[in-house]
DNA sequence: TTATGTTGTACTCATCCTGAGATGAACTCA
DNA sequence: TGAGTTCATCTCAGGATGAGTACAACATAA
């Protein structure tokens, strides 16, 4: 049940003032990742004024309610998380990449106190991006890059360690440790692995987008065969790479992503064993 | 990065005033499972008033956002679940079993229209309960059930059949639905089906919930030897159970839940093959 | 050119997990 | 007493997995 229904319709928006209420602010954060040199990267802004002022934190901002104040059109929670990363990044939010980009909903976060200033719950987004150009500082942000993540000094427990340079604003440590446990998760049982790479790409690439998410090697052998034996996870383009920087051996193949929606069976990754419990 | 940050934290206080802003209503609505009678049901209410009165809909209200205007404490997002889940229960939030029923967050819904009175975020919940007392309305609602979910006639496109008597306000029959694939997926890779057991309980129970939520028939023999060879899943208590009702066959083992927090190896659901893609 | 090291792909093999069925003992009900 | 049901365990074949091997195709250095 959502609110009050204790008035009809009519004489509900009849009576409704906003100054009868304590203001809640919405807004989306992006924990948007990509692959860059075979590590794994998230993008960052860093804030220009407080609170939390020179720290880092994920792009967002305020979702669109719609309504005659601000004269904006309401605007649905996932074209919100768009719009901020295209503010971010300066890329086009319709047609480019953007739009074509993995997007899901990670969580929604709203504890009191989370932020200093007000209330405020954040629905957060998490995004498979192939590889991006360098972000360009708009909007609110003093600067944006794309940032390892393995230089944020993340803990299990969703906190950084101390002596880490780059510190998290709010808690963006703990939204961003929560969507690469999330993307470590779907890279088991869904081919979104393949949303990380282009159009096109090899098995050795997409062994390589796993190792950077899971961190950790991967037997190339039984990868290849596992890959090639889920029905709908690759398809073949018959082509062969002839990219270059390799050090050496035959030239791979060429595959595009397949059309199955989750991966039967799973790969599992081999770490399970000591997190159970 | 959370709301506007070109001003300080003493000069946004200062200036800030919530009617320059358009106002967005934050509430939760609880997906709250159990079994009864072998069938899997949620906790729905009737709704008395406009709009979609006489229709049921999630246990759900305001999130308190914690201000000088109400005069209430802010309210973290779980504890609002637990507190409208009383609400309509009549059972005790602190101390009783919503204390100790598993709750998860698990997701938002804030399309433009999707309460036709104002702009409405709604951050769901889902709950696992052991078997229940009937609720009694209270609060907003004109009555209170434990309604079987076949009776819903859902669709897996998050709308419910034409004919079916019961209809689901708002978009509660899309949250609904999502609630109940995720249950079915938790159940595969969580312990989490002895949330919908008491304390202690018989292998054969314990199957039944998952026959319950997966709505099919599992291989008893194979499903025993499963359960038993997962490291924590369930630990014996010694005891058998002497419940009666049954038909016949030996006095079954009780088992209490184990220590661990994920199945390992997971307990994949055998129709998994046709809804890969 | 030759030598060396690296890489992509394919294969083997032992082990584990799973699905399907069978068995026997314990229990209820007619 | 007999028939039917249920719990618990066992067997067996097939599939999936982890680890290792093999070899050709390629880059680079000698």
């Amino acid at each position: 049940m959502t609110p009050d229904p204790r008035r009809d319709e009519s004489e509900f928006l009849a009576n409704y003032d906003p100054r009868d209420y304590d203001p809640v602010s919405v807004t989306v954060d992006v924990v948007a990742l990509t692959i860059r040199d075979g590590a794994l990267h998230v993008l960052l802004v860093r804030r220009g004024n407080a609170p939390y002022a020179g720290m880092w934190a994920l792009p967002g901002g305020f979702v669109q309610a719609g309504g005659p104040l601000q004269g904006t059109e309401a605007e649905d929670l996932p074209d919100a998380a768009v719009r901020e990363l295209a503010e971010e990044t300066g890329l086009s939010a319709k047609g480019g990449v953007l739009g074509r980009m993995h997007l899901e909903q990670l969580g929604t976060y709203g504890s009191p106190g989370r932020d200093p200033r007000m209330r405020v719950i954040s629905v957060a987004y998490l995004a498979f991006a192939p590889e991006l150009p360098d972000p360009e500082a708009g909007g609110d942000a003093a600067d944006a890059a794309w940032v390892p993540v393995d230089a944020l000094g993340l803990t299990e427990s969703g906190d950084q360690r101390p002596g880490t340079t780059r510190r998290l604003a709010f808690d963006h440590a703990r939204i961003l440790s929560d969507g690469l446990e999330r993307a470590r998760g779907k890279l088991e049982y869904t081919p979104l692995a393949t949303a990380f790479c282009g159009g096109e790409f090899t098995i050795p690439e997409l062994r390589s987008v796993y190792e950077a998410v899971w961190g950790e090697e991967l037997h190339a052998g039984n990868f290849h065969r596992k890959v090639l034996s889920v029905p709908g996870f690759v398809e073949s383009t018959g082509e062969t790479s002839d990219r270059g920087g390799r050090r050496g051996g035959p030239k791979p193949r060429l595959y595009r992503p397949g059309d199955a929606r989750l991966l039967h069976p799973a790969l599992l990754r081999p770490s399970r064993e000591e997190e159970i419990r």
